[in-house]
DNA sequence: CGTGAAAAATGATCAATATCATATTTTACA
DNA sequence: TGTAAAATATGATATTGATCATTTTTCACG
């Protein structure tokens, strides 16, 4: 708890290498995102870059939670996704050639790790498989985002929500004993209203509200489901 | 107007071949796409393809209008675009290698030219800049897509509709005698809702709000705009 | 620990927009 | 060109969710 700040940590085991993107690029290239990356410790409220600059590379979370979000003309934020150990950030800036349309800051802190922009534009340029795979990703990602769309363009707030929690389980949930299920990230009100795009009051509301369905409980920040059935039932059925 | 259904046209000269696309593709490549391709005429209300249905090609539009969308669980459409002559269709499925996340249906009546899925991905492999232009273009619509997300979840009805008027005028507008823009789409007032996310008559009382105020005019289903500038007000500034 | 600030909770009120009902106009086409 | 169906228009009402105000709780930090 002492020496929190920008300590190099070594990247040899980041999660990210043997999961999912990097997973199956050439030893030379891994070694070469080795001797390249550099990662940095970044405490809670630290942004890892900011909306309308330029990439000048890669982000990929070694350990820590990261929120992406854009903030809009009259100042609201709206979270686009949440980021995890292993996920990459970033390179639908790099692939589109254009500047970040979106900031990221850290929600729960932990080690950055940082491929510098041409060092991941040469991986791509001599790995087309890799390349593939990247564009695969992008493409993929393109389909979420329609979806999320239609979700906020039709659905309720309270289906939204009930829809959130049950995504937040699956992702960042804490297997219990009773199998009820924690969730594990550091998500304020505020940060799940910006996420399903309300006020905070409504979420607050609609929380409590859940709490007294037995739906779900609450220690403190953290969310518990106790019904996920009940809470996909609001999720896909309610008032219809 | 007496044969039209499923006449082949030729393709020779088809406006996504020069522009967009396929414009730095070597000639080679050309002639296999026109040998492959085939053009096909559909009448408004066709359907090129459905949601969750497997891809089979690429689908260019030669003439006509079609309208991108899905369909939520509660049976709503959403119009996630609009396509016009020389967009491409069905390029985000192809590439993430899913079924169709969306249906497109014809708006305006016109000639579609569709690319074997077998001939596309032959030059996509073939052609390392051609995928990555590919590439950038996806990830270039993703980011619009994000953008769409929070004008949808943060903006007011009025603000997206004298936003997406606005757009309309720009894609579609004709230039009329003193410069007022009749917009030359076939939208109906449900389409117009199912862009914006919000109910039929609310976009009939806002288009009448906005006849009110001249900013527009109305005759039949075409909408012409009088007062771009007090239009893009009503967008950004509207209420705050 | 204690304290001040931030976050969460709760209430009251208001505005935006959906929904339902019905009338009017336009359009397709027999 | 007449007619039914679809689209547009308008009114009345209900509902959701935003906003503002205030209290209570939690938490970070000296």
């Amino acid at each position: 708890m002492s020496t929190k700040k920008n300590i190099r940590i070594p990247c040899t085991l980041c999660p990210g290498k043997e999961h999912s993107l990097f997973s199956d690029l050439p030893r030379e290239d891994l070694d070469s995102l080795s001797t390249h990356k550099t990662c940095i410790r970044y405490k809670k409220g630290q942004t890892l870059f900011y909306e309308g600059t330029r990439p000048m590379g890669l982000f990929c979370i070694n350990s820590g939670k990261v929120k992406v979000y854009k903030i809009s003309s009259e100042g609201k934020e709206q979270i686009l996704k949440l980021a995890k150990p292993g996920d990459f950030l970033g390179y639908r800036a790099l692939i589109s050639e254009e500047f970040y349309n979106s900031s990221a800051t850290v929600i729960e802190e932990g080690a950055m790790c940082y491929i510098p922009k041409s060092n991941f534009l040469d991986i791509l340029q001599k790995n087309p498989a890799f390349f593939r795979k990247m564009a695969k990703r992008v493409a993929h990602e393109l389909g979420l985002m329609e979806q999320k769309l239609v979700t906020i363009a039709q659905k309720s707030v309270r289906e939204r929500l009930a829809a959130t929690l049950i995504m937040l389980k699956e992702t960042y949930g804490m297997e219990g004993e009773d199998e009820s299920n924690l969730i594990d990230i550091a998500l304020s009100r505020e940060d799940l209203a910006n996420i399903i795009g309300t006020a905070t009051e409504t979420v607050i509301r609609l929380l409590s509200d859940f709490k007294t369905q037995k739906l779900i409980s609450l220690q403190g920040k953290k969310i518990k489901v106790l019904d996920a059935k009940g809470l996909v039932r609001e999720a896909d059925f309610y008032g219809r």
